[in-house]
DNA sequence: AGCACGCCGACT
DNA sequence: GTCGGCGTGCTC
């Protein structure tokens, strides 16, 4: 063709339409971006693909909605490549539309949490393997015989595998390999893991959980979208009634997920799954390394892997087929995700499965209220599993009034609680006294001034660790060497300790029981490594007391503990959270239920100074429902919906109509919810600050990012301001059924 | 989010 | 004279 007919052909006709599609790439752009489909691929809606974006090459997902956003062709660019992998399937499509719809997110940013492995795309490469070509060398060897036994069926080796089971060395096989005895072949990448059998080894079920289990069978078999909450104590058997729904799920042949908090995907869980089903289940969390990450997302996506044990960005996992979800202490915070797409995974995995169209099992032993409130509402199921089985019985539970039974001067345990550590200690039996606060004292004081020492970065009081001989501030970080002089008047040796930590209680209990051998677990002390060997150390009874922070509430079992004893129960209740009372209802539950799995009579000591209050009435009356309805009418006063989410936007001057418009559309999207409000960058962090509220970030702004460190920075000020800030989200289950 | 561009302060 | 801080703008 000449120039002269390029020109005319140019002005004569327009160019032929390219094909255009929109593609959701990982930026905060509120749409998906077009490309233009070079010729020779193919995409379809959900197929993976890599797209240039200024100037790199990022990978991205085509969406749906073909019409033509009219973007200047000029500036369009092509597909680079289309991923050989299986496409978003149109639910996953929906569930991640729905999500950035709700939680506000650019739609990128949540296509980019279900793509997060970053080599999956493509076929996982073959394994070159060997096989007999049926051609027998001339020389015999006893080696070459082995080899020869062993492959004689015709099944596939490969080159290590085979030397090894033989108990030969690989040069064996290279010179049988070399003479044509065997003909190479390409071999599928071996599973992750082995398919879990839903009959391996089926618990025989009897009383309430069997009835529980077959409560969920019946909901399974109706088949659709359902919510059952199973809730029952610690040891009642919850797992073996969830790991009922799971072999029926397997039976249909579809997937499970089982979400748990990140801290409860331990070996332990793992181990009890395999006993169950003879194998293990997928691993998804935040510390697999690279290359299991990426094998675990694409055998999800082709449907190898069967069942999924996640931490909460499992739920994003490409599902071939997903037909159950169950949700593993349902209530932990765990759950929420706090940056960047805000989200709470329990609630997620209800609207994924509503999408798709299949049951949901939320499993707890103190329920969440919203969780409560949707069963109360009838959207939920609520499967109650009364009583521990077998000869585990529940501890005894009693609450020591502080006021009546008061420590010794300079203590912190009762009488009543140091007489019952003595007798559990005589009888050879474990103690574990817990105290959520860690180091030797939340606060030193100098006597002679009153000089309280402060972090000097955040304001917070700086908590003395007497093991490492610090002062340290636990809310940025900061330390120093702990000093005998008060930097203020400089008077020597005249610091005090106020108030109890984990280590002045370890103090205190050596000198009653100085024979007892004593152990603090507590997070500061070394790490995983150094806490698993602690754990395993008390399983064997190689300690008597125990004295832990927030750490021995999860999911650890202690065989021996026949004692738990509460230090201070009231901590946690008046910081101000509306979820104050809720959070310490459930730490506290869980501690006490550490106790008393042996078949022994065992015993819980609470000491606290509010006997009266719903909480510790809750705790021993093993009944929390009146608990939960005070609950739920208090957050009601509180303008605080149970399930509701307030939403406070925060502009910087230029964006406010922007902002009130984007307020307006939610509360006419979302008349229910209450508190969508929008404040400047002036009001905004003395609203955090004088507020007893909740709030939901939002944040409009030219630079946004300046706008979150700045707000972060007003909420992580100091103590006193802090305790009246949470910064939150909670998605409203109401709204998505 | 990345990444480039561009404009001001402290160094070889 | 340059190196490098981060403010601003752009990416189909």
């Amino acid at each position: 063709m000449t120039d002269d007919s390029k020109s005319l052909f140019g002005e004569l006709f327009q160019p032929p339409a390219r094909n255009v599609v929109p593609v959701l790439v990982p930026m905060p752009a509120p749409t998906a971006y077009s490309y233009a489909v070079p010729p020779g691929l193919t995409v379809e809606p959900g197929s993976i693909v890599q797209v240039p974006l200024g100037p790199r090459q990022v990978i991205g997902v085509v969406w749906d909605g073909g019409e033509d956003k009219g973007v200047d062709p000029k500036k369009l660019r092509e597909i680079t490549k289309v991923f050989d992998c299986p496409p978003l399937d149109g639910d996953m499509r929906a569930f991640l539309d729905w999500i950035a719809a709700y939680t506000l997110s650019p739609p990128g940013y949540v296509a980019r949490m279900a793509l997060r492995a970053p080599a999956a795309f493509d076929p996982e490469p073959m394994i070159e393997g060997l096989r007999f070509s049926g051609y027998r060398p001339e020389k015999i060897t006893p080696a070459r015989e082995k080899v020869l036994a062993l492959t004689a069926d015709g099944l596939s080796w490969t080159k290590s595998g085979l030397a090894h089971a033989c108990g030969v060395s690989t040069s064996v096989i290279d010179g049988l390999l070399k003479q044509g005895v065997f003909e190479q072949v390409f071999l599928p990448p071996p599973p992750l893991v082995a398919l879990p059998d839903p009959d391996f080894a089926a618990h025989r079920l009897a009383g309430p959980q069997k009835e529980a289990a077959d409560e969920i069978l019946a909901m399974q078999r109706k088949g659709g979208f359902a919510v059952a909450l199973i809730d029952g104590v610690t040891g009642s058997g919850k797992t073996e009634v969830y790991f009922e729904a799971i072999a029926e799920t397997l039976r249909q042949g579809k997937q499970v997920l089982i979400l748990l908090p990140e801290i409860a995907l331990t070996a332990n869980f793992l181990e009890r799954f395999q006993d169950r089903f003879g194998a293990k289940p997928g691993e998804w969390h935040s510390d697999l390394a690279t290359r299991t990450r990426e094998k675990v997302w694409r055998q999800v996506a082709t449907g190898e892997i069967r069942v999924v044990a996640g931490a909460r960005s499992a739920l994003f996992l490409p599902f071939e087929n997903l037909g159950l979800i169950i949700v593993d202490e349902e209530h932990d915070p765990a759950f929420k995700q706090e940056d960047r797409v805000f989200y709470n995974a329990r609630d997620m995995a209800v609207v994924r499965a509503r999408i798709a169209g299949f049951p949901v099992v939320l499993v707890s032993a103190t329920p969440s209220v919203e969780s409560q409130v949707n069963c109360l509402a009838g959207r939920y199921e609520r499967i109650h599993l009364p009583t521990r089985f077998a000869d585990a019985a529940m501890p005894d539970l009693h609450l020591i009034d502080m006021r009546r039974h008061p420590p010794e001067r300079g203590g912190f345990l009762s009488p009543i609680l140091l007489r019952s550590v003595g007798k559990a200690v005589e009888r050879g039996e474990q103690a574990l006294l817990f105290l959520n606060r860690r180091g030797y004292a939340p606060l030193t004081l100098c006597r002679v001034c009153g000089h309280r020492f402060q972090c000097p970065q955040c304001s917070s009081w700086l908590v003395e660790h007497r093991f490492r001989g610090q002062i340290q501030c636990h809310q940025c970080g900061y330390h120093e060497p702990t000093p005998n002089a008060c930097p203020e008047c400089g008077t020597l040796d005249h610091l005090v300790a106020c108030g109890p930590g984990v280590e002045r209680i370890a103090e205190e209990v050596e000198r009653h029981f100085p024979d007892a051998r004593t152990l603090v677990l507590s997070s500061d002390l070394g790490g995983v490594k150094r806490l698993r060997l602690e754990l395993e150390a008390i399983a064997n009874g190689e300690a008597d007391i125990v004295i832990g922070t927030q750490l021995v509430a999860k999911g650890h079992n202690f065989p021996l503990m026949t004692l738990v004893g509460i230090i201070d129960a009231d901590i946690g209740l008046s910081n101000g959270d509306p979820r104050a009372a809720e959070r310490t209802f459930q730490l506290l539950s869980q501690v006490t239920g550490r106790a008393g799995r042996t078949g022994r009579k065992s015993l819980g000591l609470i000491q606290t100074f509010q006997p009266q209050h719903p909480v510790m009435q809750a705790l021993v009356s093993g009944d929390a429902s009146a608990f939960y309805e005070r609950e739920i009418v208090e957050r009601e006063k509180a303008q605080l919906p149970p399930y509701g989410r307030l939403v406070s936007i925060i502009v910087s001057a230029d964006m406010r109509a922007e902002a009130e418009g984007h307020a307006r559309g939610l509360r006419q999207a979302a008349p229910q919810e209450s508190g969508i409000m929008v404040l400047g960058p002036a009001e905004a962090p003395l609203a955090l600050i004088r507020g007893r509220h909740r709030f939901r970030l939002l944040i409009h702004g030219r630079r946004t990012n300046d706008m979150q460190t700045f707000v972060r920075a007003m909420i992580d000020r100091g103590p006193k301001e802090r305790r009246s800030i949470q910064v939150q989200i909670d998605v409203d289950p109401q709204s998505f059924l």
